[in-house]
Parts: C-alpha cells; sequence; structure tokens
DNA sequence: GACAAAAAAGCACGATCGTGCTAATTTTCC
DNA sequence: GGAAAATTAGCACGATCGTGCTTTTTTGTC
C-alpha cells in the first residue's frame, strides 16, 4: 500500500523527465521500465493506461509549474512587481531546463492537431497560466502601473511570443543570447506602455528581472 | 524512367502534406503507402530510407516556403519595404497553413534535442530564412528606414517570436485573433525603431501588411 | 510466522515500424 | 513486338509498441 505509492512517485519522477526530453509521444513504457529497471507490467499496473500516464505526467509537470513560477510571484506587490516576477520567474525557469525542454510547448506542437484528453489536459493548463498572466497585466493597469489605454491581450501575447522564441534559439538554435534578448524585449515592451509621472520612474521591472536572474 | 520521377513527386507531395499535418516524425511509410495505394516496397524503393525521404521532404518545403515567401518580396524595394512584405508573407503563409502547420517550428520541437541529418537540415534552412530577414533589417537601417541605434538581432528576434506566437495560439489554442495581434506587435515594434522625418511619414509597413493579407 | 492483499513479473497477442530480398509487372527503347 | 531496364509488389525479419492474462514475489497485519 504505502509502497505502491512510492514507486508510483518515482515512476512519475522519470517519466516526468523522459517527456519532458523526447516528448509526451515519446513517453514509452517500455523506456520507462528500462529505466527504473522494472518489468513493462510493473510500470503499467501503476497507471491505467499509457494515455493515463501521460495525463498524469502533464498534471505534475503543472504542480511544479505552479510551484516554482506561479505561487511564489504571489508574494510581490500586485501589479507590475507581480507580472514582472512572473515572468522572471518563467524565463527563469526557461533558462534552467533548457536541456529538458518545456512541457507546455513541446506539448502544444505534438497535440494541436490531435484532440482528445490529452490534448484537453494541456489545453487548459496552458490557459490556466496564460489567464494568471492576464490577471496580472490588468491588476497592472488598475493599479496605475500601466497606462490605462493598454491593451492586456497585446502585451501578454507579446510576452508569450518572446518565451517561445526563448525555448526555440536556446534549445534548437543553441543560441546562448536569448535570454538577454528577452530582457531588453520586455523591458522596451513595458517602457512603451508604462504611466510615467517623472522622467526617472523607479524602474520596477529591471529590479525584478535581475533578481528572479540572480536566484538562479 | 520517366514514370519514376512522376510518381516520386506525387509520393513526396503526400508526404509534405503528411508530415505537416503530423510532424516529421509522423511521417511514415506505411501510411504513405496506404494514402498513395501502393505497396510499401514501392514508396520505399524511391527514397534509400526513410531519412532519406524525410531529408527529400524538408527541402521540399523549403523550396515553397521560398518560392512563396522570400523569392516574391525581392521584387520590394530594399529596405524596410522588403522587410515588411517577407514578414507579411510569412504571417499570410501561417494564416493559410493553419491547419497543416509550419514544418520549422514543428521540426525544431521534434528535433532540438536529436542530433543528426534531420536536425542539421533542418536547422541550416531555418537559418537561411533567418538571415534573410537579418540582412533586410540592416538594410533598413542603411537606407535610413529605420533608426541607425536599432539592434537588429533583437528586431528579427521579435519579429520571429510573433510568428511562433501566431502560430501556436491558432493552431494549439484555436485563437482566431492571432493575426490581428502580430499585426499590432509588428506595427508597434517598427514605430519605435523607425526614423521620423516628419509625422506625417508614409505608413509603409501598414500598406505592405495589409497587401498581403489582401494577396491572400 | 501465517495469511491476506498488494505489487511486480512473465508471457503472449496483434499492430506497426523500417528494411532487406526476390518475383512480378510495367515502362522504355531498338 | 521483343529485349532490357526500371518500377512495383510480395513476403519475411526483428524490434517495439500498448495491453490483457496468470503467476510469482513482496508487503503489511494479526
Amino acid at each position: 500500500m504505502r509502497k505502491g505509492e512510492q514507486t508510483r512517485a518515482a515512476i512519475l519522477e522519470a517519466a516526468l523527465d523522459l517527456a519532458s526530453r523526447d516528448g509526451l509521444e515519446g513517453l514509452t513504457i517500455g523506456l520507462l521500465a528500462d529505466r527504473m529497471q522494472m518489468s513493462k507490467s510493473g510500470v503499467f499496473a501503476h497507471f491505467g493506461s499509457r494515455e493515463d500516464l501521460q495525463i498524469a505526467v502533464i498534471g505534475e509537470y503543472h504542480r511544479r509549474f505552479e510551484e516554482e513560477v506561479f505561487f511564489p510571484s504571489l508574494k510581490e506587490a500586485r501589479g507590475l512587481p507581480r507580472l514582472s516576477a512572473m515572468y522572471s520567474r518563467w524565463v527563469t525557469r526557461h533558462t534552467r531546463e533548457i536541456d529538458s525542454g518545456c512541457m507546455y510547448i513541446s506539448g502544444a506542437v505534438e497535440y494541436d492537431d490531435r484532440p482528445g484528453p490529452i490534448r484537453d489536459e494541456l489545453l487548459s493548463m496552458v490557459m490556466a497560466w496564460q489567464k494568471a498572466l492576464m490577471r496580472a497585466a490588468k491588476q497592472s493597469v488598475r493599479e496605475g502601473h500601466l497606462a490605462p489605454e493598454v491593451d492586456c491581450e497585446q502585451l501578454v501575447f507579446e510576452m508569450r511570443a518572446m518565451v517561445l522564441a526563448l525555448h526555440h534559439d536556446a534549445r534548437f538554435l543553441g543560441d546562448t543570447h536569448a535570454v538577454e534578448r528577452i530582457e531588453r524585449g520586455y523591458a522596451r515592451l513595458i517602457d512603451s506602455y508604462r504611466v510615467r509621472p517623472s522622467r526617472a520612474s523607479p524602474c520596477v521591472r529591471i529590479a525584478s528581472m535581475s533578481a528572479g536572474k540572480r536566484a538562479r
């Protein structure tokens, strides 16, 4: 009883690693059994099917994502500080998982025209994060950190876009400068949307971004 | 002799369609044979191996990409008009291949940590297009359309980023407004980099982008 | 330590994969 | 039209896949 949950967790850990590297489609029971030094049936028994395994992996990935990126950012003050913290932690996570890959991104490509429970699961998690970003952006406007006429959808779109590019460039092109570009891009983005009471307003963005980098 | 090339081309056509939908990894000889109403060996004989088939598909995809996006843009005047034309055609192509998917993007995810000839082939084609964008951006600076202090790498990075987001949102999220966002994003991007001799400078960008849309 | 329950293994199944080999068929050329 | 060459089909192979079934091993409880 207790042992079961324990090995299940260990399998999930290995599955997470494997799926992050080779994609959810590359996550195979045989490979997983090899890595766990178990029989295929032994692994299989813990999850009703491969699909359930994949869904469990997605859930676990999301749990960790929230724990690492989302929840800590809630400690920041509402508005731009929180939005920047979320973005900074998101970017930091990408730079750290540079050789494991983001499951939200690889999953989006793998399942963008493959309907079913896995796609649904991925979609709901990606949307959850996207909505969290949207909330933070709108709060930034409400708090007076960003100009009232800011199109938050547009802002979040461009923020997400650069993360996709970061992932693409760092992993596929092997570009090591993508992080700097995303920082510059975000700076420019916020700068053009910021409410400027005076020329020398405190630069929340830079502080938060580099704090995130230091924490790496 | 003649018949061979003909059916080879037909196979390649079907393979291109299949790989655009299910990814290069999803391109399988059996599926291809089914769609061609041929035997597996019949299909196989035209390409020395599956890998050679995949590489041939990538090459064909790139040929069509250049023909549709790159070459026509060369007719535009050097500098910003050409850069905008390239971008516009690129975006247009994405909106049209919304239910087939961009092989450069899906390929990047599939092969970002799978070394070998396929990755090499993909990489060289993606880099070719990226360099073409860079040349056009730098020419825009040289021609005086963009400010001299513009960081072209940064500009192209953000341009590419939004295309990735367009692909992601249109295909995975099913978002129908991504095209408008990329247009607004590009407008903002260029606007902040543009050289402004007068307030009412001719708006090359908008003209070109909407021309591209009309041509769809 | 015995016993019930849970966990893991063993095994087999049908499918699908890429790919070699050989035979049949079609095309091309004189 | 017949010979030569190119093209396609047929078939088999070893691998790997997910998954059901039965048996063995391990675990937790009295």
